[in-house]
DNA sequence: TATGAATGAGTTTTCATTCAT
DNA sequence: AATGAATGAAAACTCATTCAT
């Protein structure tokens, strides 16, 4: 009995996914989800209050996802030697591409649903990007003084991070349908070694 | 009467750009726009067959303004120096950035607006998106021979620089609500030049 | 439940006839439909698509009492004799006119609305009327040999028929508000066993 | 000065008949009108009050023809013989007939559009089609007791005649798009000759 | 718990008419 | 007299949400 209602809950969840992707959350109708879900109109209500709800509810899906895959990586940036600190970095964005990519349909509903402006999401997308930041800028001060990476602002080399992540690996799976996991991560560990080495260059030259 | 005219229009299109960026494209209504703009409802439909049509005609004047600024980015990662070709990455990324603060709502309404999924105007913003790849893109290939750049494959590494500025600035201007545009655009052209000179510091080294 | 629906589909239909009868398709608003029919606006589309849709489902339950009724009328025109032959065509407008005043409203609405010039309904109308029209012409057509009736042309001749009884019942019903069913029955009898009588009266001076 | 005036009334008045015979009068829009007639909006009301005036004023048109035609029929049934009699019947149908194809837009406005229930210009339609029957019926009252005619009530007996007038002729102007005015002329004689001689061909027989 | 018919508030759009120029 | 931009009332239709079964 329990079991049923967990299915029906996948079951409207999963049509939701499926159609906030495809149409935008605005577009997607109550009757368009139960009618893929194949359960009625009013049995939405019964585990929604509102569109809003199940929106909400696929986002914290994939924050918890996002937020477990971000506590894994505590020594992101650390290492005892320039090779070590690459290692890593490749590691978390190998990872973290994998995640997005895997569940493609939800990290997309998020970040891009969720930062349309206006959006009733607007608030939650700013709070998942700014923890996003954060995490990436602490873990950035917390290796500032190992020599092997340099800048000025954590924050803003954070917010360049993020942003080369995020908006690369979305051109490549929505625009060119594409992604090459392997060769992204590398690149973009490389491109992360080169962007956060500058002084250190400078100096060793 | 022409300059009537034109006043109705600059103020129904400001109202637009206004609303667009407070409520989003979906939640705002036709009768806010007149509204703000001080005219009556039918008055828009003689400027415009529909909310899309302002919308489009918003994305229109940006564009616009972008792709004149592309234009005279001819020596983008140009240069017969690391110093010269950083000086030109800066000059790049002040004046982008630059065009971006002075026209933030805009801004924000195309790259946010534009790229919600299932928005009527994901066409337009993968239009734009990808022509702003493209031309970086072929920016850094033509200079890959310098020897100051270095890089693998030039749309994936022109992907991240894209990403990289687009979101860091979205990211200060939005969540922030204050760009440095000096200091933005200097770091932003050291992680650049950084992330460019990967192989290139390896080689030195 | 199923009874319920039938219920409110003809409390629908049932407003929409006499509304349309009333003041016109194009007078006829949605919500004068609704209101009269006791139901919700949004109730209506639950039903039908558009008013246009309501319209053609009373002109086919026209259409189909129509048909079925000239089905009936193989022997028009038809038998041994004069006396004969005025029997059938006296039982035929005899039939006709009691159907037409006894589906009064949906009978004008046909008639009237849908030949209004420009009106989305025209080839409909057209299209029954000339199926009435061929019908009379070849119930004619498989007489003309017995001698009681005379004619050169068999469409123009029912052409004059249809037209003389569809105007008539019409001028009695709609001005006169007062059809006396048996007299004007049997004065359309004599009248078109007149005018189809021509030459055989000639003939046989 | 005056002649300018005139020439605008004509244009729109001649714009007017073209759109209502093709789109009917609810369809037709005011823009189409002064767009047709090539002045302004606001000119449009500089001779007319609103789009109902210039409608009664193409019906005022018709109708002043259609009077004038009527009131020198005066001899219609009249005649000291059949023949003279079917002479005049057909004299009749004819100059009718060539009266209505010559003007057949404005005829079909006003006997289509006019008809059309709820229209506002019922009235204005039923008083034509009244006055129609009553001088027809006037016509055979006259020359009941010459003999060669016969009927029972002269008022169904008009509404025969015009009915068979009315409607066939539009079945060949409009559906069949062709009309032979001499064949259905005298077709039409013949036939209401023949409808009108019920008793006395069996008082001869 | 599940259903799905019913609701009605909310939005876009049209177009006859007005009026300043 | 002529213009045509501006008006705003009116109407069709959608869809999230409710509720009787």
């Amino acid at each position: 009995m329990i079991e049923r209602q967990e299915q029906k809950l996948k079951q409207l969840v999963g049509a939701a996914v499926d159609l906030f992707y495809e149409k935008g959350f605005q577009s997607t109708r109550i009757s368009d989800i139960v009618g893929k879900a194949g359960v009625a109109q009013g049995t939405f209500y019964l585990y929604f209050k509102s569109k809003e709800e199940v929106f909400l509810h696929i986002c914290n899906e994939f924050t918890q996802l996002f937020s477990a895959l971000l506590e894994e990586t505590q020594d992101l940036f650390t290492g005892s030697s320039h090779e070590e600190v690459h290692k890593n970095v490749h590691q978390f964005t190998h990872r973290l591409i994998t995640m997005f990519t895997t569940n493609g349909k939800m990290a997309k509903i998020l970040f891009f649903e969720g930062g349309s402006y206006g959006g009733q999401f607007r608030k939650v997308y700013e709070g998942i990007y700014t923890g996003f930041v954060d995490i990436v800028a602490r873990r950035l001060e917390k290796n500032r003084q190992t020599g092997y990476i340099s800048f000025e602002d954590a924050e803003t080399e954070a917010s360049f991070l993020i942003g080369m992540f995020d908006r690369s690996l979305f051109y490549f799976m929505d625009v060119k349908k594409k992604v090459d996991i392997d060769a992204l991560s590398r690149r973009m560990a490389d491109f992360i070694m080169g962007g956060l080495s500058k002084n250190t260059r400078d100096i060793r030259k």
